[in-house]
DNA sequence: TTTATATATCGCAATTATTCGATGAATTAA
DNA sequence: TTAATTCATCGAATAATTGCGATATATAAA
Protein backbone atom coordinates (compact mmCIF):
# COMPACT_ATOMS: atom_id res chain seq x y z
CA UNK A 1 0.00 0.00 0.00
CA UNK A 2 2.08 3.35 -1.20
CA UNK A 3 1.19 5.96 1.61
CA UNK A 4 2.89 8.63 -0.37
CA UNK A 5 3.55 12.64 0.84
CA UNK A 6 1.50 13.65 -1.57
CA UNK A 7 -1.50 11.16 -0.86
CA UNK A 8 -1.54 12.60 2.60
CA UNK A 9 -1.26 15.92 1.56
CA UNK A 10 -4.27 15.65 -1.03
CA UNK A 11 -6.68 13.62 1.45
CA UNK A 12 -6.43 16.12 4.51
CA UNK A 13 -7.10 18.79 1.81
CA UNK A 14 -10.05 16.96 1.00
CA UNK A 15 -10.90 16.10 4.94
CA UNK A 16 -10.59 19.83 5.55
CA UNK A 17 -13.44 20.41 3.56
CA UNK A 18 -15.28 17.18 3.78
CA UNK A 19 -17.91 19.03 7.20
CA UNK A 20 -20.31 21.28 5.97
CA UNK A 21 -19.46 23.92 8.85
CA UNK A 22 -16.01 24.15 7.71
CA UNK A 23 -17.67 24.70 3.96
CA UNK A 24 -19.80 27.82 5.40
CA UNK A 25 -16.53 28.63 6.93
CA UNK A 26 -15.25 28.69 3.11
CA UNK A 27 -17.78 30.57 1.24
CA UNK A 28 -17.94 33.69 4.13
CA UNK A 29 -14.60 33.63 3.09
CA UNK A 30 -15.32 33.61 -0.71
CA UNK A 31 -16.35 36.84 0.00
CA UNK A 32 -13.43 38.61 1.51
CA UNK A 33 -10.66 38.22 4.37
CA UNK A 34 -12.50 37.86 7.85
CA UNK A 35 -11.25 37.87 11.56
CA UNK A 36 -12.55 34.74 13.84
CA UNK A 37 -14.39 37.24 16.30
CA UNK A 38 -16.64 37.74 12.87
CA UNK A 39 -16.52 34.33 11.83
CA UNK A 40 -17.83 32.38 14.38
CA UNK A 41 -21.01 34.18 15.36
CA UNK A 42 -21.77 33.55 12.22
CA UNK A 43 -21.45 30.06 12.14
CA UNK A 44 -23.23 29.41 15.27
CA UNK A 45 -20.51 27.21 16.65
CA UNK A 46 -18.26 27.52 19.73
CA UNK A 47 -15.41 30.05 19.43
CA UNK A 48 -13.17 26.81 20.20
CA UNK A 49 -14.65 25.05 17.68
CA UNK A 50 -13.94 27.25 15.24
CA UNK A 51 -10.68 28.42 16.09
CA UNK A 52 -9.74 24.56 15.63
CA UNK A 53 -11.48 24.28 12.33
CA UNK A 54 -9.48 27.36 10.93
CA UNK A 55 -6.09 26.61 11.83
CA UNK A 56 -6.92 22.81 10.62
CA UNK A 57 -7.90 24.20 7.37
CA UNK A 58 -4.41 26.08 7.42
CA UNK A 59 -2.39 23.72 8.32
CA UNK A 60 -4.41 21.49 5.20
CA UNK A 61 -3.56 24.65 3.02
CA UNK A 62 -6.96 25.95 2.33
CA UNK A 63 -6.96 29.23 4.03
CA UNK A 64 -3.77 31.63 5.40
CA UNK A 65 -4.29 33.69 7.88
CA UNK A 66 -2.02 37.03 9.12
CA UNK A 67 -2.39 39.09 12.45
CA UNK A 68 -4.24 42.39 12.78
CA UNK A 69 -3.23 43.77 16.11
CA UNK A 70 -5.49 41.13 18.48
CA UNK A 71 -6.94 39.84 15.77
CA UNK A 72 -6.38 37.06 13.36
CA UNK A 73 -7.79 37.67 9.42
CA UNK A 74 -8.30 34.66 7.33
CA UNK A 75 -8.81 33.94 3.84
CA UNK A 76 -8.65 31.68 0.83
CA UNK A 77 -5.57 30.67 0.22
CA UNK A 78 -5.05 31.02 -3.19
CA UNK A 79 -6.77 31.05 -6.19
CA UNK A 80 -6.36 27.37 -7.18
CA UNK A 81 -7.83 26.52 -4.29
CA UNK A 82 -10.55 29.13 -4.86
CA UNK A 83 -11.26 27.91 -8.41
CA UNK A 84 -11.51 23.97 -6.56
CA UNK A 85 -14.07 25.20 -4.42
CA UNK A 86 -16.20 26.65 -6.69
CA UNK A 87 -16.08 23.78 -9.12
CA UNK A 88 -17.10 21.56 -6.28
CA UNK A 89 -19.84 23.89 -5.34
CA UNK A 90 -20.61 24.28 -9.75
CA UNK A 91 -21.16 20.24 -9.31
CA UNK A 92 -22.94 19.95 -6.09
CA UNK A 93 -25.98 22.34 -8.17
CA UNK A 94 -25.55 20.31 -10.75
CA UNK A 95 -26.08 16.80 -8.91
CA UNK A 96 -28.42 18.08 -5.99
CA UNK A 97 -32.30 18.31 -8.00
CA UNK A 98 -33.83 21.56 -5.77
CA UNK B 1 -26.37 26.76 11.15
CA UNK B 2 -27.55 26.59 7.57
CA UNK B 3 -26.91 23.30 6.69
CA UNK B 4 -28.74 23.16 2.94
CA UNK B 5 -28.63 20.08 0.93
CA UNK B 6 -25.91 20.97 -1.59
CA UNK B 7 -23.08 21.81 1.69
CA UNK B 8 -24.36 18.27 2.42
CA UNK B 9 -23.46 17.20 -1.39
CA UNK B 10 -20.23 18.83 -1.37
CA UNK B 11 -18.65 17.85 1.72
CA UNK B 12 -19.74 14.13 1.25
CA UNK B 13 -18.07 14.25 -2.16
CA UNK B 14 -15.17 15.67 -0.59
CA UNK B 15 -14.60 12.96 2.77
CA UNK B 16 -14.93 10.15 -0.18
CA UNK B 17 -11.47 12.01 -1.07
CA UNK B 18 -10.39 12.64 2.08
CA UNK B 19 -8.55 9.35 2.55
CA UNK B 20 -5.54 8.01 1.13
CA UNK B 21 -6.39 4.48 0.49
CA UNK B 22 -9.48 6.32 -1.16
CA UNK B 23 -7.29 8.06 -3.32
CA UNK B 24 -5.12 5.40 -4.37
CA UNK B 25 -8.01 3.77 -6.03
CA UNK B 26 -9.59 7.14 -7.84
CA UNK B 27 -6.08 7.18 -8.73
CA UNK B 28 -5.57 3.88 -10.78
CA UNK B 29 -8.95 4.77 -12.11
CA UNK B 30 -8.00 8.13 -13.80
CA UNK B 31 -6.08 5.09 -15.95
CA UNK B 32 -9.30 3.51 -16.87
CA UNK B 33 -12.28 1.77 -15.68
CA UNK B 34 -11.34 -1.17 -13.32
CA UNK B 35 -13.36 -3.84 -11.81
CA UNK B 36 -13.22 -4.61 -8.36
CA UNK B 37 -11.21 -7.88 -8.35
CA UNK B 38 -8.60 -6.13 -9.84
CA UNK B 39 -8.48 -3.15 -7.93
CA UNK B 40 -8.67 -4.57 -4.31
CA UNK B 41 -5.22 -6.91 -4.82
CA UNK B 42 -3.48 -3.62 -6.08
CA UNK B 43 -4.33 -1.42 -2.95
CA UNK B 44 -3.76 -4.52 -0.46
CA UNK B 45 -6.47 -3.99 2.07
CA UNK B 46 -9.38 -6.61 2.19
CA UNK B 47 -12.06 -7.15 -0.48
CA UNK B 48 -14.53 -6.11 2.42
CA UNK B 49 -12.70 -2.74 2.72
CA UNK B 50 -12.49 -2.09 -0.65
CA UNK B 51 -15.99 -2.77 -1.78
CA UNK B 52 -17.29 -0.51 0.85
CA UNK B 53 -15.01 2.22 -0.37
CA UNK B 54 -15.99 1.58 -3.88
CA UNK B 55 -19.60 2.06 -2.90
CA UNK B 56 -19.50 5.18 -0.70
CA UNK B 57 -17.27 6.78 -3.51
CA UNK B 58 -20.36 6.00 -6.05
CA UNK B 59 -22.51 7.57 -3.60
CA UNK B 60 -20.98 10.46 -3.72
CA UNK B 61 -20.74 11.15 -6.95
CA UNK B 62 -17.00 10.20 -7.23
CA UNK B 63 -17.31 6.79 -9.17
CA UNK B 64 -19.90 5.25 -11.28
CA UNK B 65 -20.09 1.56 -12.03
CA UNK B 66 -21.81 -0.69 -14.81
CA UNK B 67 -22.56 -4.55 -14.14
CA UNK B 68 -20.17 -7.00 -16.39
CA UNK B 69 -21.57 -10.51 -15.81
CA UNK B 70 -20.71 -11.43 -11.84
CA UNK B 71 -18.01 -8.23 -12.20
CA UNK B 72 -18.77 -4.75 -10.99
CA UNK B 73 -16.66 -1.92 -13.37
CA UNK B 74 -15.64 0.83 -11.85
CA UNK B 75 -14.78 4.42 -13.16
CA UNK B 76 -14.83 8.05 -12.44
CA UNK B 77 -17.74 9.57 -12.73
CA UNK B 78 -16.90 12.51 -15.08
CA UNK B 79 -14.79 14.69 -16.87
CA UNK B 80 -15.69 17.37 -14.09
CA UNK B 81 -14.61 14.93 -10.80
CA UNK B 82 -11.62 14.05 -12.89
CA UNK B 83 -10.39 17.92 -13.86
CA UNK B 84 -10.93 18.68 -9.91
CA UNK B 85 -9.27 15.65 -9.00
CA UNK B 86 -6.46 16.30 -11.23
CA UNK B 87 -6.11 19.56 -9.78
CA UNK B 88 -6.12 18.57 -6.12
CA UNK B 89 -3.41 16.30 -7.19
CA UNK B 90 -1.34 18.83 -9.11
CA UNK B 91 -1.82 21.20 -6.01
CA UNK B 92 -0.42 18.51 -3.84
CA UNK B 93 3.07 18.59 -5.83
CA UNK B 94 3.22 22.22 -5.80
CA UNK B 95 2.80 22.16 -2.13
CA UNK B 96 4.66 19.37 -1.00
CA UNK B 97 8.42 19.36 -0.51
CA UNK B 98 8.68 23.30 -0.53
C1' DT C 1 -25.95 -29.84 -9.46
C1' DT C 2 -21.77 -28.71 -7.48
C1' DT C 3 -18.03 -25.62 -7.41
C1' DA C 4 -15.55 -21.46 -8.03
C1' DT C 5 -15.43 -16.47 -8.54
C1' DA C 6 -16.97 -11.65 -7.53
C1' DT C 7 -19.20 -8.72 -4.65
C1' DA C 8 -22.03 -7.15 -0.46
C1' DT C 9 -23.03 -6.94 4.31
C1' DC C 10 -22.63 -7.75 9.29
C1' DG C 11 -20.51 -7.24 13.76
C1' DC C 12 -16.55 -5.90 16.07
C1' DA C 13 -12.49 -3.16 18.00
C1' DA C 14 -9.53 0.68 17.44
C1' DT C 15 -8.84 5.14 16.06
C1' DT C 16 -10.31 9.74 14.77
C1' DA C 17 -13.79 13.56 14.48
C1' DT C 18 -17.14 16.64 16.52
C1' DT C 19 -18.40 19.83 19.84
C1' DC C 20 -18.62 21.78 24.26
C1' DG C 21 -17.29 24.53 28.47
C1' DA C 22 -13.49 26.02 31.20
C1' DT C 23 -9.38 28.17 31.28
C1' DG C 24 -4.93 30.40 29.60
C1' DA C 25 -2.31 33.87 27.05
C1' DA C 26 -1.81 38.01 24.45
C1' DT C 27 -3.18 42.46 23.27
C1' DT C 28 -5.80 46.64 23.55
C1' DA C 29 -8.78 50.06 26.12
C1' DA C 30 -10.03 52.59 30.31
C1' DT D 1 -3.00 48.80 36.54
C1' DT D 2 -7.30 46.84 35.66
C1' DA D 3 -10.72 45.31 32.56
C1' DA D 4 -12.25 43.75 28.14
C1' DT D 5 -11.51 41.51 23.74
C1' DT D 6 -9.57 37.97 20.75
C1' DC D 7 -7.81 33.76 20.14
C1' DA D 8 -5.71 28.97 21.61
C1' DT D 9 -5.70 24.84 24.23
C1' DC D 10 -7.33 21.24 27.40
C1' DG D 11 -10.33 17.44 28.92
C1' DA D 12 -14.44 15.11 28.21
C1' DA D 13 -18.49 13.03 25.91
C1' DT D 14 -20.57 11.28 21.89
C1' DA D 15 -20.49 10.07 17.02
C1' DA D 16 -18.20 8.61 12.86
C1' DT D 17 -14.52 6.29 10.31
C1' DT D 18 -11.26 2.58 9.52
C1' DG D 19 -10.35 -2.00 8.69
C1' DC D 20 -10.85 -6.89 9.62
C1' DG D 21 -12.81 -11.64 9.28
C1' DA D 22 -16.89 -14.21 8.68
C1' DT D 23 -20.61 -14.95 6.06
C1' DA D 24 -24.31 -14.19 2.50
C1' DT D 25 -25.61 -13.66 -2.37
C1' DA D 26 -25.33 -13.83 -7.23
C1' DT D 27 -23.43 -15.47 -11.35
C1' DA D 28 -20.58 -18.49 -14.09
C1' DA D 29 -18.20 -22.79 -15.01
C1' DA D 30 -17.64 -27.85 -14.33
Amino acid sequence: MTINKENLWRANFHKALGNPVRLEIVDFLLGGEQCQCDIFPRIGLAQSTVSAYLTQMVRAGVLRVRKDGVRKLYRISDLKVQRLIEQNRNLAREMVDL
